[in-house]
DNA sequence: CGCATACTTAGCCAATCGGCTAATTAGCCA
DNA sequence: TGGCTAATTAGCCGATTGGCTAAGTATGCG
């Protein structure tokens, strides 16, 4: 699979962005990312493999402990294909924005589509 | 499912993704999008409705075509969301840099951990 | 060494996904 | 009306997902 879907995969979970939002704050162990959430150990640490295969988070080993850390590139990744779009939001806003204010001048007209705008 | 999970799952596959792009360029049927793709016509429709349920595309209707239209507000919400992690993927960056800065003064002292910066 | 702690691996299960075919619905035109 | 085109719906299939339990691995400590 190609790194822009393994990477939009690994965010489409709740618990899996909480975890890096957590990580984001700094490095934690795999109970310390557990302790939020009413789910086994083993059910983390495979959200924690989705993670590192999507190259979100890497392991490293303190005893027997394995820290885990986020690794942002692939959002820098994400935000930028997302950004490609702009322009298509933007529009689109400012599209609503005209449709409210003309809705402002004439409220049924507009909604019901009978009448014009200047039907004096 | 929340919003958000919603459309990082519709993300996640790259037919999908191409389908925003080519709708990025303005309305289309479903037989116009399913084109470039070797994929049979209910596929293209299931992905279709995939987009829809994340709210990135609309659907209307013109004689027995339903041309299709890109919703942009959600790559919005995503974007937004990358954006948030915009200081730790920066401070990575700057921290790869340093180290390739030190990797030129002192290539294998620095790459196998052993000596020190400064080992006079 | 033996045992506790921290975590992973293996494997089960029901649900979802991404492809397909076949059948159905919707609208146009002769 | 009947038939053509556009698209959806229904339903099958194998693969993946997200949860679990039970068992295995790795490290530190008395």
């Amino acid at each position: 699979m190609d790194a822009l879907s393994l990477t939009f995969a690994a965010l489409a979970d709740p618990t899996r962005r909480a975890i890096l939002a957590r990580l984001a704050l700094g490095e934690a162990t795999v109970g310390e990312l557990a302790a939020p959430f009413d789910l086994r150990l083993p059910t983390v640490s495979k959200h924690l493999k989705v993670l590192q295969r999507a190259g979100l988070v890497s392991q490293s080993r303190k005893a027997q402990w394995r820290p885990c850390q986020l690794e942002a590139a692939p959002l820098k990744d994400i935000a930028q294909w997302a950004e490609a779009f702009r322009a298509s939001w933007e529009r689109q806003f400012s599209q609503l924005d005209t449709y409210l204010d003309e809705l402002q001048r004439e409220p049924v007209a507009r909604a019901t589509g009978r009448g014009k705008r200047h039907d004096k």
